[in-house]
RNA sequence: GGCAUCGUGGCCGAGUGGCUAGGCAGAGCUCUGCAAAAGCUUGUACAGCGGUUCGAAUCCGCUCGAUGCCUCCA
C-alpha cells in the first residue's frame, strides 16, 4: 500500500509528511452543522471534501476513526452578549420544541448527504448529548486560572491565557492586532475584554433551552462542544482536525486554547481546512440569501440554473478542484462537470467488455498507477486524479475501437484500479448504480420493441417511418445511437 | 482600516524556476441513408509594471483587481 501521504498543515501552511500518532490509526475530528435550518451545498462541500480525505485514508488502509458532531445547541446568532442562540430562535419563529428543530435539520443534513455518497462518520455526537463533559472542561479551565464567571456565565480569559500560550497560531493573528481591531460592543457585554469568548451562557427566563451548572441554568459555548466532544473521543492529542475555511478563526483558535490551557499541549497534529463554495462569485451564505439548497438544485426548482443537476454532477463537480481552492458554481461549469463526468463513466463501463490480448500497447499501467497515488498522495488532489482517471479513458476507448492491445493482467489491473479510485476513493457512482432496474424493465422492454420496427423500417429504407420513432423518442429524452454493432438506446 | 488567499487559454480548473494537466466549448476527421451519439485529432494561456536569474507564468517588490476572515456562518 503507497503510504507517501503529505498533507498541507494550516497551522504553519505547509505541506508534511502525514505520520499518525498510532501507526495504522487516524483519528479525524469534522466540526459537523448546526441543525438550525436546511444544509446548503456550501456547507455540503466541505463534508465532501472531508469525505473524500476520509476515504483516502482508508483505502490506503488506516482504520479511521473519524467524529463529526451535529451542533444542536450552544450556537448564537454573534458573539456579542445579546445573541440569541440559532436553534432557540428557529424553535422560537416557528412555536415547536428545539429538539424538533434538531431532529428535522439533522435529518435533512443526514439525508443529503447521503445522496452526496459520503460515509457516514464513526460517530456523530451532538452538543446536548454532551452537557456533563462540557461542565466539567469549563471547572478545569477556571482551575487553571483561565476563565472567570460573571452573572452567572463563564468566559475564556484570552488575555490571561495569552500570558502563558500564544493565542493566534492558527489564524496568525496577534493578540496586540486583535486587541486594536476588535469592533467595539456597547459597553453592554459582561465580558472584560471583547476577545473573551463565552464557555457558558446564563439562559434568560424565556430562554426554552437550559441545562443546571455550578454558575447557572444556561447553556455551554459553542466553542467549547467541539474541544469536549473531540478529546473525549479522539484523546487529548489526535491527528486530523478539519472545517470550513472560514472557522478557522475565531471557532478554530478558541478550541486550540481551550484544550492548551488544560492539556498543555496542542490539540491537533494537522489541521485541515476546506476552502469555500460560491455563488455567482460570492460566498453561499444562508444570511445574504446568495444560497441554493441541494434539493432545489437536483430537482431543478431554482432561480440559478436552467435544469437540474445530480447529486453525482455536483460531487464530481466539486472533486474536479482541489479541496483548497475557492471554487465558483456556475451553469457552464456544471454542464461542462455533467459532460466530463458521463464520457468517465461510458469509460469505465466499457472496461469489462474489453478483451485482453498478450501484449499491453502504449500504456504503462504501473507509471500510471503511479502517477495516481501521487496525486491523491499530495494533499488528496482529486482534480490531477481525475485528469490520470481521463487518460485512462482514452487508454479504453483506444481498446475498444481496436486500436491498442491490452494484456490479461493489465486489463484486470487496470480494472480494479478504475473502479477502486471512482467508487472507493472519490465516492462517485453511476447512474446505473442509483437507478432501481426494477423501475425500468418495462419501459425498456417497450423501448426493445420500438428498436425492432425501427430496424426493420430501416432495413425497407422507410426512413419516413424510422426517423417519426427516432424524433419522437428524442423528444422524450430517450437518445438512440446507431453503431456498426447495432441500435443502443439511452435513457437522459 | 487590519490579516490572509488568489488573479492561468472562449469557460471551468490543476500544476510548475527550463520537460507546455484534464474537462467543456470551438474546428477538422471517422462512423452513418441522413442525423444524433460516440471516438480520434487540434489549443504554448498564466493580471500589469519592475527586479533576481543563463532562463519566470512559477521567486521578490510595487500597482490594479477579486475573494475570505476580522461580527454568526462549512
Amino acid at each position: 500500500m503507497e503510504r507517501e501521504l503529505v498533507v498541507y498543515n494550516s497551522l504553519n501552511g505547509k505541506k508534511e509528511p502525514f505520520i499518525p500518532i498510532l501507526q495504522d490509526h487516524v483519528g479525524m475530528y469534522v466540526c459537523g452543522p448546526t441543525v438550525y435550518s436546511n444544509v446548503h451545498l456550501g456547507n455540503c462541500r466541505t463534508f465532501i471534501s472531508f469525505d473524500l480525505i476520509f476515504r483516502y485514508l482508508q483505502h490506503l488502509g488506516y482504520k479511521v476513526r473519524y467524529v463529526r458532531n451535529i451542533t444542536d445547541a450552544g450556537h448564537l446568532e454573534n458573539d456579542a452578549d445579546e445573541g440569541e442562540d440559532r436553534i432557540a430562535k428557529k424553535a422560537r419563529l416557528e412555536s415547536i420544541e428545539p429538539m424538533e428543530v434538531v431532529q428535522r435539520y439533522t435529518v435533512d443534513f443526514r439525508e443529503t448527504m447521503a445522496k452526496f455518497n459520503a460515509l457516514p462518520p464513526s460517530i456523530e455526537p451532538t452538543a446536548t448529548g454532551h452537557i456533563v463533559e462540557q461542565i466539567e472542561l469549563i471547572k478545569q479551565i477556571i482551575e487553571q486560572g483561565y476563565a472567570y464567571e460573571v452573572n452567572g456565565s463563564v468566559y475564556f480569559d484570552v488575555l490571561r491565557f495569552n500570558e502563558d500560550i500564544p493565542y493566534g497560531k492558527l489564524s496568525g493573528r496577534n493578540i496586540e492586532e486583535l486587541i486594536h481591531n476588535s469592533r467595539a460592543l456597547d459597553g453592554q457585554s459582561d465580558k472584560k475584554n471583547p476577545q473573551d469568548f463565552a464557555l457558558w451562557k446564563k439562559a434568560e427566563p424565556q430562554h426554552i433551552m437550559r441545562w443546571p451548572s455550578p454558575w447557572s441554568d444556561g447553556f455551554p459555548g459553542w466553542h467549547l462542544e467541539c474541544t469536549a466532544m473531540s478529546t473525549k473521543y479522539l484523546g487529548k492529542q489526535f491527528d486530523i482536525h478539519g472545517g470550513g475555511m472560514d472557522l478557522k478563526f475565531p471557532h478554530h483558535e478558541c478550541e486550540i486554547a481551550q484544550a492548551e490551557s488544560v492539556y498543555k499541549k496542542s490539540p491537533v497534529n494537522y489541521w485541515l481546512h476546506a476552502n469555500m463554495l460560491t455563488l455567482n462569485g460570492k460566498k453561499m451564505a444562508k444570511s445574504t440569501g446568495n444560497n441554493i439548497l441541494p434539493n432545489e438544485m437536483f430537482k431543478g426548482e431554482n432561480n440559478i440554473f436552467e435544469k437540474p443537476f445530480s447529486p453525482m454532477v455536483a460531487r464530481f463537480f466539486m472533486l474536479q478542484a482541489h479541496y483548497r481552492s475557492i471554487v465558483d458554481l456556475s451553469e457552464t461549469a456544471l454542464v461542462a462537470s455533467e459532460k466530463g463526468f458521463f464520457r468517465l463513466v461510458d469509460g469505465l463501463q466499457k472496461i469489462d467488455q474489453l478483451v485482453a490480448s498478450d501484449t499491453t500497447t502504449d500504456f504503462d499501467l504501473e507509471v500510471w498507477k503511479k502517477k495516481c497515488y501521487s496525486a491523491m498522495n499530495d494533499d488528496f488532489n482529486s482534480p490531477v486524479l481525475i485528469a490520470h482517471l481521463f487518460d485512462a479513458v482514452k487508454f479504453i476507448n483506444a481498446l475498444d475501437n481496436g486500436l491498442l492491445s491490452v494484456s490479461v493482467k493489465d486489463l484486470n489491473e487496470l480494472s480494479r484500479l478504475m473502479k477502486a479510485f471512482f467508487f472507493d476513493v472519490l465516492g462517485l457512482l453511476t447512474p446505473e448504480t442509483i437507478q432501481k432496474k426494477s423501475e425500468t424493465s418495462q419501459l425498456e422492454g417497450t423501448l426493445e420493441l420500438l428498436m425492432e420496427l425501427r430496424a426493420k423500417a430501416r432495413l425497407n429504407k422507410d426512413f419516413e417511418s424510422s426517423d417519426l420513432i427516432r424524433d419522437s423518442l428524442e423528444k422524450l429524452k430517450i437518445q438512440i445511437n446507431d453503431t456498426a454493432a447495432g441500435t443502443t438506446f439511452k435513457i437522459n
